[in-house]
DNA sequence: TGCAAAATAGCACGATCGTTCGTTTTTTCA
DNA sequence: TGAAAAAACGAACGATCGTGCTATTTTGCA
C-alpha cells in the first residue's frame, strides 16, 4: 500500500542529474491536475494540456508515455499535494480528538475552498467506480491509504478515552465522510452558500454521538492554529 | 420547478397518434439511460447508442437534435423513474416518521441495488458541477426537486412530533444525503460489502438525534412492505 | 390500395482524440 | 567549445466524435 507520508515518486532517480525535462515535467503535472480538477480524469486531454502549457502535443506526450500514465501520474501528484496540505500538519495535533478535530478541519476547508478545483478523489470514485484498469487501482490504492490513516487516528482517540470505548472506526468514518461528499455536493453542484457550516454542524452530531461520556467538550468548538503545534 | 409527480414529457402530444417513433424513441431511451448509467453522461456517446441499439448513427441522431437534447432526455427519464420508483411507493406511507422511513429505505436500496447501474442524479453532480449549460440546469432541478419534497416529508415529521421541534430539515437532510452518497462511494468505487449496514446505521444514529423524546421508537426497526398501505 | 408523411439509412464533413515517427532544437557534460 | 544525449517539435495516422445533408424505406390514414 502506498505511504500517506510520500516519499515522491515524482523526485529525480538520482539526486544529481535534475535535468530540465524533470522541471518541464512537473509544470505540466500542475496543468494536469489543474484541469482534471475541472473536468475530471477523463476530460483530461493530451490537446489541451499542450495548449495550456505552450507545448506541442507529442512534447507533451513523451513525458508520460501514455494518457492512462498521464492520469496515473495526476492521481499520485494529487495524492501528495492532499498529504501534504491535509495530513502531515494536521498530524501534528496532539493524538485522539484534538488530531481528529484537525484532520477533519483541514479536510473541510479543503473540500469547500477547492470550489474552483474538486476533489479528485470524489470525482474519480464516481468516474471510475465502472472502469476497471490501472487508473482506477490507483484511485483506489490512494483514497485506502488515506482511509487507514483516519482509522487509525479514530482509533487512537477511542485509546485515549476521547470517544467511546465501543466506537466502531469504521462506521464512524462512514459517516464523516457522508459529511465530506455532502459538502462536496451542496457547495459545488448546488453552490448552497452554507454547506460548510451544515458540515460542521453535522460534524458536531456525530462527535456527541461517539463522545465518551467522561469528556463532554463542548462540541461548538473549532481547532485554532495553535493545535498544530505540539 | 418541475413536478415530482412527473406528467411525462416523453408521452405523446396528443393522445392519439402514437407513432412508432414514439417507441423507438423510447428504446432509444433506455438503452441511453444504461449507457449513461455506466459511462456517465458525459460517456454518452451517439455512435455508442446507434450500436447498441442496432441503428444508423443519424436514425438515432434525429430523435433528439443534438447530443445536448439527448442527455437532457436522459435525466428526465432517470428523474421519472426515480419518482415512480422511490417517490411515489414511499408517499403512500402515513406520514411523519412512517413515511420518512419508507422514503430513505428505498432509497438505499436503490443506491446500493445500482451496483451495476450508478446514480445519475450522484454522477451528474460530479461531472457537471462545473460544466454550466442546459444539461447542468437540468440536473440541478431535478435534484432540487426531490430534496425539496423530501424537506417537506421532514417538516411534517416534526409537524406530528415524531422529531424534535427545533430540528432543521435542510440540517437533517444534509447529514442523511451524506449517508447515501458515502454508500454510493463505499459500495460502487470500494466495492465494501458492509456498507448497506452501515448507512442503515448511520441513519439509525441520525434519526436518534433527532427523534423527538416523548417518541423513543426503536431505531433498529426498517419498514416492512406493510408500510406502503396506507 | 395508394399517397403523403414520418422514420430511418447512408454518406461525408470538420474537429479532436491518442499515438507514432523522423527531425530539429536544446541541454548536458567532458 | 564540441560532441553526445535529452528534449521538444511537426506532421501524419486511424479512429471516433457530433452533425449536416440527401436518399430510401416504413408507416399511418383516406
Amino acid at each position: 500500500m502506498t505511504p500517506l507520508t510520500v516519499t515522491d515518486r515524482e523526485a529525480a532517480p538520482s539526486v544529481r542529474p535534475l535535468l530540465k525535462g524533470r522541471q518541464t515535467r512537473a509544470t505540466i503535472l500542475d496543468a494536469a491536475l489543474a484541469l482534471a480538477s475541472q473536468m475530471g480524469l477523463e476530460g483530461l486531454s493530451i490537446g489541451a494540456l499542450a495548449e495550456v502549457t505552450q507545448m506541442s502535443k507529442s512534447g507533451v506526450f513523451a513525458h508520460f508515455g501514455s494518457r492512462e500514465e498521464l492520469q496515473i501520474s495526476v492521481v499520485r501528484q494529487y495524492h501528495a499535494k492532499f498529504a501534504e496540505e491535509v495530513f502531515e500538519p494536521a498530524m501534528r495535533a496532539p493524538r485522539g480528538l484534538p488530531r481528529l478535530r484537525a484532520l477533519f478541519d483541514r479536510w473541510f476547508k479543503r473540500v469547500s475552498v477547492e470550489i474552483d478545483a474538486g476533489c479528485i478523489y470524489i470525482s474519480g470514485a464516481v468516474e471510475f467506480d465502472d472502469r476497471p484498469g490501472p487508473v482506477r487501482d490507483a484511485l483506489v490504492d490512494m483514497v485506502q491509504t488515506w482511509r487507514n490513516a483516519l482509522e487509525r487516528a479514530v482509533h487512537l482517540a477511542v485509546e485515549q478515552g476521547h470517544l467511546r470505548a465501543d466506537t466502531d472506526p469504521q462506521q464512524f468514518l462512514f459517516e464523516v465522510h457522508g459529511l465530506i461528499l455532502a459538502l462536496h455536493h451542496d457547495a459545488r453542484f448546488l453552490r448552497h452558500p452554507g454547506a460548510d457550516e451544515r458540515a460542521r454542524a453535522g460534524f458536531d452530531n456525530v462527535l456527541t454521538h461517539y463522545l465518551a461520556s467522561t469528556h463532554p467538550a463542548s462540541p461548538s468548538r473549532r481547532p485554532g492554529p495553535s493545535d498544530s503545534h505540539p
